[in-house]
RNA sequence: GCCGACGUAGCUCAGUGGUAGAGCAGCGGUUUCGUAAACCGCUGGCCGGGAGUUCGAAUCUCCCCGUCGGCUCCA
């Protein structure tokens, strides 16, 4: 027990060593990568010797001897080290990942190394002063990692692990694992009926049940609704093109890995589209432009699919076939900016709407293979970065992230393990107006490029409910929720009774619904809905039917209130407007 | 795709070489009840698929498929 408290970094950074020591004297000739501390953990790359693997019942033994070193107090004693020695030292070691690592290391830096009892380790520090140090840790779980998170390297096996500066912190991390278990998109969308993935259907494909569908619908109304508003112009485009559109688009040159294969009519090769921009594209060029029609704003919510690899599938977050709330505007370059702020206001209005506060923002800038002019570029990246300043808001800059065709900004929001999951994009393209020859005819009665900007809000209606069901770990807000009110009956002598009201909601532009289920107690209907989290649940008995009333109980705030029909109805609107 | 784990009823899980089980759900009946589970009964399984070892396999071995945790990639 340590009276103050380590900086957790540090401290987590001391137990991956603490892990790697226990693992080189469990496993003699085990090679070791990288141990660095991350979010809530740190994880540790090995290689045991002769192709074996170790599976997560190794990690018991692993922690109990972790803990047998712990009592032997091993000082972190660090050294600096010559590059030459340093090689030599590691090389003598048969550590050839640490012997990669100091070559990557630039001239002129100083090499350190520390010593943990018999564990030695290139590494930069710094350390908790002993093993002893370390109050409270836990090894979670193993995985397959390559070298450098590079396929043609060696994988290497990855432990997970978790350190705090007391066990009482330990104890509530590892309670917040299982809470967020619990609010996982997968196993709420089967609690509530909400959609399933099926093996006979395929991988990564999505049906969405009628109560998802129902969420699905109400956000994507509001999403119309909001984009009229915005001087958007909605769209349909279909879900195939020949293939010589994709080459023309540049996708099938370097985006074919991710597009499905072709399929052949009347001897003309199809493709399934991945993308909708040269569809929104061959709308703006049906015929010539003015610039009294910039900007075009034309959105869509596009099914596409994609192929991703099996193993990368991941419930509604990571899918085959998924739909874009995409658009594409074109813009001449003096409208660039303002087209940037008009989207991150939409970006943060929406998220604010679906209760997403706090979201990270990323800027990612010129790659050095990059299409366009370099004007171009500077003055795409000069609109991203001012429209996110002038919003106020912070950004991390990824020099040299951006697409070979366009400087970008990503929004993520997290799901319930924390998992950092991309929604909103706004990315610039140089590429495609280039090959389809896209022009408008400016005020000076010349042809001129416009630039053309890709941008989703929520991402894909498939990620964005998952994510947005974690969020709410299921118990959406009213003006989402796929059952709002839910009439529960004392006996079936106030079923007509109760009908009615739901009638009368359902008038008011309300989901309601009378639980069929004849002689069933109301405790019973009423545990049902508190389980299916419908936000309301009006009883009705004898009294409510002779005054006319509801008896409401909230499932959220426990509350319960007799109300009139016309009063409940007022209720569920201001709630539904704010929520 | 790669590394590891897992796959038993719709769901959650028990069953480690000797006749496939429980709870919930579903169905049938009885019950008409005041704020989180009424009672009784019934149905339901090629134990993911295939091959092998064995007198005998849910159980042991191998291959395949799928799922999960990661790596890479991405909405």
């Amino acid at each position: 027990m340590s009276a103050s408290s380590v900086d957790l970094e540090t401290l987590r950074h001391s137990t991956a060593h603490l892990m790697a020591a226990a693992v080189c004297e469990l496993f003699p000739g085990a090679e070791y990568g990288i141990g660095p501390s991350i979010e809530d953990g740190f994880y540790y790359d090995f290689l045991l010797p002769g192709g074996t693997h170790f599976s997560d019942e190794d990690l018991p033994a692993i922690e109990a001897r972790m803990h047998e070193i712990q009592g032997r107090h091993s000082q972190y004693q660090r050294s600096e080290l010559a590059r030459a020695e340093a090689l030599l030292e590691f090389r003598r070691l048969g550590q050839r990942f640490k012997v990669d690592l100091i070559e990557r290391i630039p001239e002129g830096e100083v090499i350190s190394c520390y010593r943990t009892g018999d564990f030695f380790d290139l590494c930069r520090g710094p350390h908790v002063p002993e093993t002893g140090a370390i109050p409270a840790f836990k090894l979670l779980h193993t995985a397959g990692a390559y070298w450098h998170g590079d396929e043609t390297q060696p994988m290497l096996q990855r432990i997970y692990g978790t350190a705090w500066n007391s066990q009482a912190e330990l104890d509530l991390y590892l309670e917040r694992l299982e809470m967020a278990r619990k609010r996982d998109h997968r196993r709420l969308g089967r609690e509530l009926d909400l959609f399933s993935l099926s093996d006979e259907l395929g991988g990564g494909l999505v049906l969405w049940h009628p109560n998802g569908a129902t969420v699905r619908t109400v956000i994507e109304d509001h999403w119309r609704r909001e984009h009229r508003r915005r001087g958007y112009q909605l769209v349909y485009t279909p879900h195939v093109a020949r293939e010589q559109l994709w080459e023309t688009s540049g996708h099938l040159g370097f985006f074919a890995d991710e597009m499905y294969g072709p399929m052949e009519v009347e001897g003309e090769r199809y493709r399934i589209k991945p993308m909708s921009c040269p569809f929104h594209i061959l709308i703006f060029s049906s015929r010539r432009r003015s610039y009294r029609e910039l900007p075009m704003r034309l959105a869509e919510l596009a099914s596409v699919y994609r192929f991703q690899r099996s193993g990368t599938l991941h419930g509604l977050l990571r899918v085959r076939g998924f739909t874009q709330d995409d658009a594409h505007i074109f813009c001449a370059p003096d409208q660039a900016e303002a087209e940037v702020a008009g989207v991150l206001d939409m970006v943060q209005e929406m998220m604010a709407r679906f209760g997403f506060n706090q979201v990270e923002i990323d800027l990612s800038t010129k790659p050095a293979k990059a299409a366009g002019q370099d004007e171009m570029w500077e003055l795409a990246e000069a609109a991203l970065e001012r429209a996110i300043q002038t919003r106020g808001l912070d950004f991390k800059l990824n020099p040299g992230e951006g697409a070979f065709y366009g400087p970008k900004i990503d929004v993520h929001i997290r799901d319930a393990m924390g998992r950092r999951w991309q929604c909103a994009t706004i990315q610039f393209d140089f590429n495609e107006p280039e090959r389809f020859g896209l022009e408008f005819i400016g005020a000076d009665g010349l042809a001129h490029r416009p630039m053309m900007v890709h941008r989703t809000l929520l991402g894909s209606m498939e990620r964005f409910f998952g994510v947005l069901l974690e969020h709410y770990g299921g118990a959406l807000p009213l003006w989402l929720s796929p059952v709002q009110v839910q009439l529960i009956t004392v006996s079936d002598d106030q079923l007509d009774y109760a009908l009615g009201v739901a009638a009368r909601l359902e008038q008011a532009g309300f989901r309601a619904e009378v639980p069929d289920r004849p002689g069933e107690r109301m405790q019973a209907k009423i545990r049902d809905g508190e389980l299916a989290k419908v936000p309301y649940l009006g009883v009705i008995g004898k009294r409510e039917v002779e005054a006319g009333t509801v008896n409401l109980r909230s499932t959220r705030e426990g509350e319960q209130v007799v109300l009139g029909i016309d009063q409940l109805i007022e209720r569920l609107r201001l709630e539904a407007a704010q929520s």
